[in-house]
DNA sequence: CAGGTATAGTAAACCGATTTATCGTTTGGT
DNA sequence: ACCAAACGATAAATCGGTTTACTATACCTG
């Protein structure tokens, strides 16, 4: 097994004695084969170690079994799952991930993805740098490569998509704080005003207008190009006098609440006591922390699995039939951080 | 170009009104063509949209341009990174990377390394679920597969591996704390015994030994099966009396930092007021948190670099020559956790 | 000008599989 | 006993490139 050179398919039609073509029925599952050289072909395979060559296999097919995932970068825990789900379903279905990186480039987006049509893959999941009607897309589009794209996605698309339902989830967190008690929340993004993040905020402001239009909420963007991501949002707390606090905060990144527990911490305003805190996006440390983070957590796993799916059925239909959005809902982990005690909730409503 | 197939090379050849022969020997700069020949096959490349297909050139050649890529996971932003290192080094050197997720099961690695095998890869570069001595290492040894192995590695390995150097780190976080006058350092790991964390054990702990053996250092492991990783670590906490209380705490892996975080805050144990705190692998959180913590953070971008340097110039060499283990050295980010402010320091000595 | 050497190009074999077309051998019906 | 249908196996074509071996000119050189 050693030796230098891998069995080919014809070593094992010689040691059985029968043709390579008799060797590729028995392996594909052909019926019209003598049980007698069934047994003599599966012993020369096992005696010779022989498996068959992917590259001589795909060339021969036309259509191959992979597919391309090419997301913008894998530092983040998110698209690092989210690339691992996609490998996941698609090997249970046969296919092969081929990834790359775009590393928050359209430029380098568009390199990959010729790359991958080099490659004659059968489709793409792209999670696409600006949206899925940038650059890339178009290409895929004029590559006729069958693609769907993840997570960062606008409204009306000729592709299929899949993305967390964030406006559901951020409705869900208004009811929350609303059940609560909460009358003055503030709303806060560290990062750029995405539309997944113009969804948050809409979720989350109508449905409070909803169940009661006097519940005060107020929203703080920070620009893409301001340096000091926490100087607009110190700014406003320096705002609120002793009797218009709020009483609850709902960060809408990870990084956004990293940069809110930073300036909690700072001014000294404990959390729950005296502010309760919501993120969207859940990490392992918001488990650990302490006070532990309540966190809208996405569904990954099946955003991947999701996004396999609707590509492999795409495949199958031929392409044929409108684009679909697929909305993958969230979860939400109460933790720590909007425990409310008795002590809180009297103090906060003393506030109001 | 939108033409359900693509132009192959003979195509190309058609329009252009030479041989597929020619066109690949300009593609592959034969210098024997002539000027006019080359003009036309270029003229005719382009108005077809021509680009080879990698999977029929890779058949052709024995050897493939595919590097394997396997990590246990890619939840954590440090495989995804080194992943991402991986992709760019192998890239520009003209090499694809086709990776995989053992998912932290040995069974799964042996099967995607035989399964990477089939694709007859050029090399592979494994992060192992166990080390380079476990049964995917054999069964890459046994396949003849050049393979470097990446972060989990013991000594005396037959394999190239790459490492960041826990140890020589470890000595620098003593020398560090030792110079800020701490004369009594809990060191703690929540996570598991690898190789790698004896190593930071012992390179903090020798190097302390040198600097003054006065330096009382005291280490708690939380073994793998223990389900509550807090419980041993506050049971420690509950042993010290007031007068005997560390002054400094040097966590052992990303995790071990949050429990130790969450213990110490539980406790009102101000940081770094009462006590500093340094911890081994740096995270995005660890920047923005309040107060940001000093940690030691691993070169994940050089050793990526290293391993498929390595990788690459043992493939040139036909695979003869002692294997390497190479270190690359980390770098300690200086904190707001270990900021020793006069009243600090003064309050630590008088606890001497 | 014969003979040797570059130069430029092509036909055909090849990589390792799959698939088509074909062929010999049974089997079955009448 | 004869012809058709079914069965089982294979040679050869194919996928899209690369490489080898060979040929035909053009170019020197003595």
């Amino acid at each position: 097994m050693k030796s230098g050179k891998r069995a080919t398919i014809h070593d094992v039609a010689r040691e059985a004695g029968v043709s390579a073509a008799t060797v590729s029925k028995i392996l594909n599952g052909v019926k019209t084969v003598k049980q007698e050289n069934i047994d003599r072909v599966m012993a020369a395979i096992t005696s010779l170690d022989y498996r068959a060559d992917p590259v001589a296999t795909e060339l021969r097919h036309g259509q191959r079994r992979l597919i391309a995932a090419i997301v913008p970068e894998l530092q983040s825990p998110f698209f690092g799952a989210l690339l691992s789900g996609i490998e996941d379903a698609a090997e249970a279905a046969g296919y092969k991930v081929m990834f790359a990186t775009s590393r928050e480039s359209e430029d380098r987006e568009v390199d990959v993805i010729r790359r991958m049509s080099d490659w004659r893959v059968a489709g793409a999941i792209v999670v696409p740098v600006q949206s899925e009607k940038g650059r890339g897309a178009t290409l895929l589009g004029d590559l006729g490569i069958t693609s769907v794209f993840l997570d960062r996605v606008s409204a009306g698309s000729a592709f299929d998509t899949v993305t967390a339902d964030n406006f559901r989830a951020s409705a869900e967190v208004a009811e929350f704080l609303a059940a609560q008690n909460h009358r003055h929340i503030l709303v806060h993004c560290a990062t750029a005003t995405s539309e997944a993040v113009r969804l948050r905020i809409e979720g989350f402001t109508s449905h409070l207008e909803n169940i009661d239009p006097a519940i005060r909420v107020d929203v703080v963007l920070n620009d893409a190009d301001q340096t000091d991501k926490r100087a607009a949002l110190s700014k406003r707390w320096d705002g609120y006098g002793m009797s218009d606090y709020p009483t609850a905060v709902f960060s809408l990144s990870q990084h956004s609440t990293l940069v809110m527990l930073s300036e909690l911490r700072r001014r000294k305003i404990s959390v729950p006591g005296q502010v309760a805190l919501v993120g969207f996006d859940d990490a392992e440390w918001m488990r650990t922390t302490w006070p532990s983070i309540t966190a809208v957590a996405q569904p990954v796993e099946s955003m991947a699995r999701q996004a396999v799916k609707a590509l492999l059925s795409r495949l199958e239909s031929g392409g044929e039939g409108y684009p679909v959005q697929h909305l993958e809902r969230c979860v939400l982990h109460i933790r720590e951080s909007t425990h409310s005690n008795d002590a809180g909730r009297i103090a906060r409503r003393r506030l109001d």
